[in-house]
DNA sequence: GTCTATACTTGGATAGAC
DNA sequence: GTCTATCCAAGTATAGAC
């Protein structure tokens, strides 16, 4: 009775990135992911030709929800109060969710991977697009947005995203990424105050 | 011709170090290491007991010398243009040396290790602490002090420092990081201005 | 086209030789 | 005290059964 292919492709997908989050790039290995996918261990080299292309498949799907699940919750956000608060839901949501995690792993893994840190590079593009977009809005007309390069900055957000994510494994009350959104959110009204005129 | 301990135990912990930097923590197995130190690779049971303590072991002789070179660095500096200017140049020092990939790389492979995270969880206090001994010299006598939480301030820092350190590993030119030095020593004169009377 | 059985390689760990 | 020989477990990958 053979399954239905894309049964068993959804499958692996799905129990790659749970291997990922809950073992680690070191433990995430052909066996591991099969075993939790009820599926052969050979079916991974079959679908996807190998671990890595697996765990690459794996972080596009997730990735695609992801960012949407971001674009449409920001383009809710109408001022910079209500966009802090939204970035800390979402972060929120990421940790416990793990989907930082994903990227985390990836990345300390392609440390030695040269096929995998250049996936990875064009893979990260649209995250620092993305948070390059929210900024300008935040800027809005104010003169910050001409004296300060937002592309970088965009850039620096999202290392202190990744970064944090990576703290927070040692402290799991995550302290630190909750007080500085508190931060974030006391300093908020001094960038709206004066552009609102 | 018994090798001298110390001299085997002191090949192995630079082995270590340089496997971990160049081969990620997947590929730092036992086998790497000793080859590298050009012993058998039993010796790293013998001495340290397993891969994880011999890592541990790396860890602190290579965080011991960091510390300490970060600790007279900017003690040397006296206003926060210099201070800035100081961490410019140690975090260049780091990427191209490697230093925090070695702290990257084992805080990526503790998700799936409780004992090794209770063990960086440790290490990594002192960093914490001195950045927000250097946080608390930038703040001096300003209001700035009373106003914002420097401990959160300073995990945040070093947080962006590990994710800076990630992401440089995608972009070799390393731009991002370079361009927020640029941004911080534009913002520098405007922290020390103010409270310079 | 899908999956199972199996071959081969590498890694962790230790018993015992020197 | 140091190292070799060796065992066992786990990983990748493929040949061939269905």
């Amino acid at each position: 009775m053979p399954n239905q292919p894309h049964r068993t492709r959804a499958a692996l997908v799905q129990a790659a990135l749970d291997t990922l989050k809950t073992e680690g790039f070191s433990g995430t290995t052909a066996r591991a992911i099969a075993g939790r996918a009820g599926v052969n261990q050979a079916l991974v080299f079959y679908h996807f030709g190998g671990v890595e292309s697996l765990l690459l498949a794996a972080l596009d799907a997730t990735a695609a929800a992801r960012l949407e699940r971001y674009r449409t919750a920001m383009a809710a956000a109408t001022d910079t109060a209500e966009r802090i608060a939204t970035a800390r839901r979402l972060y929120r949501e990421d940790v416990e969710g793990g989907h930082v995690t994903v990227i985390s792993e990836l990345l300390a893994a392609s440390l030695a991977r040269p096929q995998l840190r250049a996936e990875l590079l064009t893979r990260m593009a649209p995250w620092i697009e993305l948070v390059a977009a929210v900024l300008d809005d935040v800027a809005g007309d104010s003169p910050l947005s001409e004296t300060i390069p937002l592309a970088d900055v965009a850039s620096a957000l999202v290392a202190l995203y990744l970064g944090l994510n990576l703290l927070s494994r040692l402290d799991p009350a995550n302290a630190q990424a909750e007080s500085l959104f508190d931060l974030m959110e006391r300093v908020a009204p001094l960038l709206d105050g004066p552009s609102t005129s």
